[in-house]
DNA sequence: TCTGGGGTCCTGGCTCGC
DNA sequence: TCTGGCGAGCCAGGACCC
């Protein structure tokens, strides 16, 4: 694997194979930090730290001469400026990321309809109905990159496999600017000298575990039994990474999303011990929630807080509705009553409400500007990552920079974490 | 040294109805 | 009427992803 600072990273040559593939992995580099050299290009070649500058603010995306010095994603601002003094902050402008990112997720559905976006700035590609209008997934994922170069000045790395899985990995290695082929006799060769850390689903504590088995390497994965890998990560994951070892991965893209659940949470700048004050917190969120409830046509049977004491333990309490709802002061109301039964003798840091096991209301009206399906799937994809930030439903007219009234985009978000 | 926000998925414990 | 087994659903917590 590379360090994420671009070292190490592959890429494949000009006419490379790339027989029996045909899902693309298409992800921005260093996206936000990106973003912010288009808009200032005094800021190019300097490390840039794009993060809310305040206490507690965390690093949401880092040039790659910031992460150089060890800066990364998700790393607490004054952290990443220790390792980094000279770095340059930057406060996110989530608008300018939306409008960015729209342009690139129109350039992908220029190539094909079928694209799954996993966030504002990667998607997934199924190019294996484009070979007779494009070429080969191989051409087609170099052309987009010029393409993206060409129309927007960001670079982008795509890997280019038989599977998700594999191509995901793929453009991980080749970042930044690559473009690494995965042909799909050559998976369990490339896959084989990695870590687990890269399959989907190892993270820290699941590679702590396989690690403390002797299991390092997918290679070391291929050698374990399933009922080994199962008894150390559970029956699910355990099968799943054994499949995913052998570069078996069944998911196909999938244009359309369905959301689960809608959820704001919010961390104060100082922990507060003030019942009154948590409460009127625990209303505002719950009013967001039923908005976007309501915005999106949706309701909710189970009501969820959640509450981070400042020892950084945190607790969750849910409760199910005897009748779904959208309405903001029914959430509030269980969202006060399951308030009441958590331990409050410790300060808090955060509270968060969550509305789950989501149905479409029976009174929404959904609207829908016009019939164009690739506008109407950009609008999709993106929506929800604006509506965590407080801001309103994405459009269209919000895309081309025309917010309709109600539904203007937040003065000071906090955008997601990306790479 | 300090740890954001929005999600999904899984697991284990528990309750309840059959 | 009581009891045990079983599955479904609820709930809490944790891991993981971007």
């Amino acid at each position: 694997m590379g360090r994420g600072d671009g070292s190490g990273r592959l890429t494949s040559p000009e006419g490379a194979d790339d027989a029996g593939t045909g899902i693309l992995h298409v992800d921005m580099d260093a996206f936000y930090a990106s973003v912010a050299v288009l808009d200032d290009p005094s800021l190019k070649g300097k490390p840039i730290i794009v993060g809310a500058p305040e206490a507690r603010g965390v690093v949401s995306s880092a040039s790659y001469e910031a992460r150089r010095f060890g800066v990364r994603s998700a790393m607490p601002v004054a952290q990443a400026l220790r390792l980094c003094p000279t770095a340059i902050v930057v406060s996110p402008d989530f608008s300018r990321f939306l409008e960015e990112s729209a342009k690139v997720m129109a350039l992908f559905h220029d190539v094909t309809p079928n694209v799954e976006p996993l966030s504002i700035d990667e998607a997934f590609l199924d190019v294996r109905g484009a070979r007779r209008l494009w070429g080969s997934p191989g051409v087609i994922a170099r052309a987009l990159k010029e393409r993206v170069l060409d129309d927007t000045g960001l670079t982008c790395s795509i890997g280019v496999a038989a599977t998700k899985h594999v191509a995901k990995i793929a453009s991980t290695l080749s970042k930044p600017d690559g473009l690494l082929i995965v042909p799909e006799a050559g998976t369990e060769a490339f896959l084989r000298p990695l870590s687990v850390r890269a399959l989907w689903g190892i993270g820290p504590k699941a590679a702590e575990s396989l690690e403390g088995r002797g299991i390092h390497t997918v290679a070391d994965v291929l050698d374990t039994p399933s009922a080994v890998l199962e008894r150390s990560l559970g029956p699910a994951m355990g099968d799943r990474i054994w499949h995913l070892a052998r570069g078996i991965d069944q998911r196909q893209v999938e244009t359309h999303r369905v959301d689960k659940s809608v959820g704001h949470e919010e961390t104060f700048l100082q922990d507060i011990s003030d019942d009154g004050v948590l409460r009127s917190e625990l209303r505002r969120l719950a009013d967001k929630v039923g908005a976007r409830l309501r915005r999106h046509g949706w309701e909710a049977s189970t009501i969820a807080i959640k509450v981070r004491y400042a020892d950084f333990t945190t607790i969750s309490r849910s409760q199910t509705l005897p009748e779904p709802t959208s309405v903001g002061q029914r959430i509030g109301d269980a969202a006060h009553d399951l308030f009441a039964t958590v331990d409050r003798r410790l300060p808090v840091r955060l509270v968060g409400v969550r509305a789950e096991k989501l149905r479409p209301s029976e009174s929404a009206v959904m609207t829908l500007w016009d019939d164009d399906e690739d506008w109407r799937r950009i609008e999709d994809a993106l929506d929800g990552a604006a509506a965590r930030f407080g801001g309103g439903a994405v459009t269209r007219a919000t895309l081309l920079g025309k917010p309709r009234s109600g539904g203007t985009l937040p003065s000071n978000p906090r955008p997601p974490v990306v790479d």
